[in-house]
This record gives C-alpha cells, structure tokens and sequence, in this order.
DNA sequence: ACAACAAGCGTGTATATACACCTTTACCGA
DNA sequence: TCGGTAAAGGTGTATATACACGCTTGTTGT
C-alpha cells in the first residue's frame, strides 16, 4: 500500500463499519508514509518482524501468529522474495516451508523497526495514554467479533 | 471482499496500525456476512447510497462525499455496473459523468439497506452506548490523522 | 498394508485500495 | 483569440485481502 490519501470533509458517518474502514486507511497510511525510507509498508514490516520472531516458521504457523489469512500472507510474500527480503525453503515436512530472513532482509527490518518506534511514538503522543487504552480495548473487542 | 477469516489466537499486538487493520477487517468481514443475502458488500452498498442520496453526482464529487480516492472508486463501480445496479451516462460538462442507479440499482440498495441495519444494532448492542460513543469520537480523530 | 482422512500449500478469481502518469476538456488572462 | 493552466477522468501498476478449489503428503484406523 502506498496510499496517502487526500483530504476530505470529515462529516461523520453513522456507520460504524465505514467509520473503521476510513479510521484504518488513515492510520496505515500515516505508518506507511513514516517507514517510507525503509521501503517496506507496515504490512510487509509485520511479516519480516514476526518471520524474525519465529525462527523458521512454517506459513500456516505465521498466519496463525499475524492473523491474517494463510493465502493472504502467501501473497504478501511476493514483493519480499522477488527483493529477497526473505527466503522460503523446504521445511522438514514435506509439505511444509520454512520462511527466512535474508541479510538484506534483516537490514530492512532492523531499518524499518526505528521508523516504526517514531511512527507509533507519534500516534501515541497525538492519542494520550486515555485515549490509547482505550481503543486499544475496542479494537481487541471489535476483533473478537469473528470466531 | 468476501474474507471471514478464521480464528486467530487474540493475543495483543503492540502496533495501533496492526490492531486498527485487524479490527477493520474483522468489522468489515461481519458486515459483509450480514449483507450476504443481499449480494452486496458493505463498499458496495455504501457506495449504492451515496450514489442513490446524491443524484447524478459526479466522480469526483461522489469519492469527495465518501472519502475515498476518485480512483479506488472509479475500480469499485466496476462491479456494479458489470451487474446493471448503477449507470454511468456523459455530464453537462464533458469532463464529467452523471452516476446514477438503475432500478436493478433501487433494489439491491433496498435490500441491503435492511440487513445493513441488523448489522448496524447488533454491533451496537454488542458494544454498548458508552463503547460505541468512545469508538466513533477514537475514529474520527483517527481519520484527521491525514489532511 | 491400504483406504480414508487430515494437514499444508498454491492458484484462480474477485474485491478494495491508492499512486503515477496521461488525455481530454474547460476556463482565464493577456 | 490564443496559449497556459486547472479540472475531470481513465489506466497501468502494485499491494492487501480472502474464498473456493485442488494437489500433495502425512497420519490413522482397521
């Protein structure tokens, strides 16, 4: 995603599903447009960061780890392995792959991991401590509407 | 988008941006089960109404008063008009188009308008009054994150 | 040992999203 | 009037997202 977005009247709407899908595309692009020097998106940061985190991780396992869909994060590898961010090999299972950093790959993350600290730094500050909690336990709770 | 994804264990992620995607699609995926009968998307139908309270609005001015990119809704429309819900005629200007609803259109935004509505009140029983206001006053700041 | 089942994965298809770039058309100032 | 600029729109490209379907490989029960 590149997406900055351009300006619009902020009438609210009474939809709550519109007003998070807006919310979100707001906040991602912020993200996004901070880590722009690392050329990752947040999305691609997230999966280099917990590919990190979980050493040789299987894809089914990631998916399960991010929360995200398991063919979702199959594509999201693309634009990795086309810039050899990481690298999948065989896993031990035949049916398995294990997911890898590259060097280059561990580059971008440690490079891409310092613009998030800023981005989130900001966001933090721009809510306050209330505000944050707060949604942080909406967002948790909004989230657990599906199974 | 038709995703309901599966279940993922709920563990909290530091990330606001990670958090506000999850709950977005997690949102979004329960609008859209809702809407299922309708055979509209909670995009799509958003996009219906607005078309449908704004007559023979413009691009321009119909991605102004959603506030998404003139783009994004430029490729929306394609499905709607692929199956005969909107039409797209030449403006008074020649610069423009004139987007407006078949009554194939009228329809499926009646429809949807429906169980839009059983979404909408389940959501906001299952948050509750003092949630629900926290939760849009959040979105909204969050939204002006971007000019 | 073999058949049934389950687990892991990839791909076709479709939607949602936005940026960069280009074309066409209107408008405005000199 | 004409030339420059602004407005409206379309398309190429790229990412993000998920469902349906099918293939391969491991596991398990008889």
């Amino acid at each position: 995603m590149k997406h900055v977005c351009q300006a619009y009247p902020k009438t609210p709407s009474p939809c709550i599903c519109l007003n998070m899908k807006r919310a979100s595309r707001a906040v991602t692009s912020f993200y996004d447009e901070v880590l722009k020097p690392s050329g990752l998106t947040i999305a691609q940061l997230a999966l280099l960061r917990h590919v990190e985190l979980t050493d040789k991780a299987t894809i089914s396992e990631l998916a399960k780890a991010m929360r995200i869909d398991r063919t979702t994060l199959n594509r999201n590898m693309k634009p990795l392995t086309d810039s050899a961010l990481i690298k999948i090999s065989p896993g031990k299972d035949s049916r398995t792959r294990e997911i890898m950093l590259t060097d280059a790959g561990k580059a971008a993350a440690a490079s891409g991991w310092k613009l998030w600290g800023e981005a989130q730094k900001a966001i933090k500050e721009y809510l306050g401590d209330n505000d944050l909690a707060n949604l942080n336990q909406l967002l948790a709770k909004l989230e657990a509407l599906v199974p």
